[in-house]
DNA sequence: ACAAAGAGTACCTTTTTGGTACTATTTTGG
DNA sequence: CCAAAATAGTACCAAAAAGGTACTCTTTGT
């Protein structure tokens, strides 16, 4: 299955820790790595490794030194997921091939055009999520929004992973 | 990046290709899995795993034997890529954590009801996408549908893998 | 009976992912 | 000016997943 990866979760946990804290009183201050490892319970190697991605691609800013550490960029409000998916991984693709190769089936098969029109959809979506929105408890009416009609499966005999799971937790 | 495997892909391919080899004369006709590998420049193993779980899934009728092989079990315009993905890949999730075991995060973090947004939003982008259109020649409305912003990265120095890729190609 | 198909299972290899370790560099405080 | 605290960078390793192959069994039409 197609998932964003645990680096990525990361980085978008620690985002939604930042601007939690900044929120608050102390706006300015810089949180080190090792203090909001331990915030959000992760191993810090990790946190760096994150944290540094997100200070190259620009959300976060770095001190150095003592008394040194990461903080936001910009508000919340203007750090979108997708840009902080694309960040750590690479432009959004759902299709299982690059782009930029040769296709030996494009002729074939009728999908040629289709993945991107998928691929702007779903990138549609994560751009109009920000961090701020995030951190903010999710309202009702988003929770409950288009319910999905269940899903018509063909499958007779076996419908072992065919359950219509939500998917509704986040977990780790 | 998160990507529909491969196997998935095949699928998607086969079925393109079963759909269109039926709208023509031989309605009724099977199709072995060594000619459908053929066709489509697959390995044969591969397209018979392939082929082996739409059954299962019950998306095509399978007859073994002589003159046996596969056709599709219900119109092209019946099977949403959706149905396809999930039926391969399991429950669709974007979110690096499963779902049913206890996150140790979710206090921390906001994301817990988002991804479950976000899940229902690309699922329901791919349900709204059949077999019988892939096979049709994408419309060009469809292909230059909202064109997204570009979007706008904070970075300032390095701009590695930020580039602003549609991933319009699909390839093997 | 035989040959042509699908069904099932097991295995292997490569790539990706998740994670750790170590070293270098910068900066503040005493 | 030195030591401590912090980030930056690189290299490495192990586990898991993906992609692919091989082999055997069962069914069925001629």
């Amino acid at each position: 299955m197609f998932r964003v990866s645990r680096l990525t979760d990361y980085a978008l946990v620690l985002l939604c820790r930042m601007a939690d804290a900044q929120t608050g009183a102390a706006a300015a201050a810089a949180q080190s790595a090792q203090q909001l490892a331990r915030d959000v319970r992760l191993p810090l190697p990790m946190v760096s490794k994150a944290l540094k991605s997100l200070n190259r691609a620009g959300w976060v800013q770095s001190q150095r030194g003592a008394q040194g550490g990461y903080r936001l960029a910009r508000p919340a409000q203007d750090i979108s997921v997708l840009a902080v998916v694309e960040d750590m991984e690479g432009p959004l693709n759902l299709a299982p091939c690059d782009g930029d190769s040769q296709c030996t089936l494009h002729a074939h098969c009728g999908l040629r055009g289709h993945w991107a029109r998928i691929n702007r959809r779903v990138r549609r979506e994560l751009q109009g999520m920000t961090i701020a929105e995030l951190v903010e408890p999710p309202a009702l009416a988003e929770l409950a929004d288009d319910p999905l009609p269940p899903v018509a499966s063909a499958a007779r005999g076996r419908s072992d992973h065919l359950r219509i799971s939500m998917s509704t937790e986040h977990e780790h």
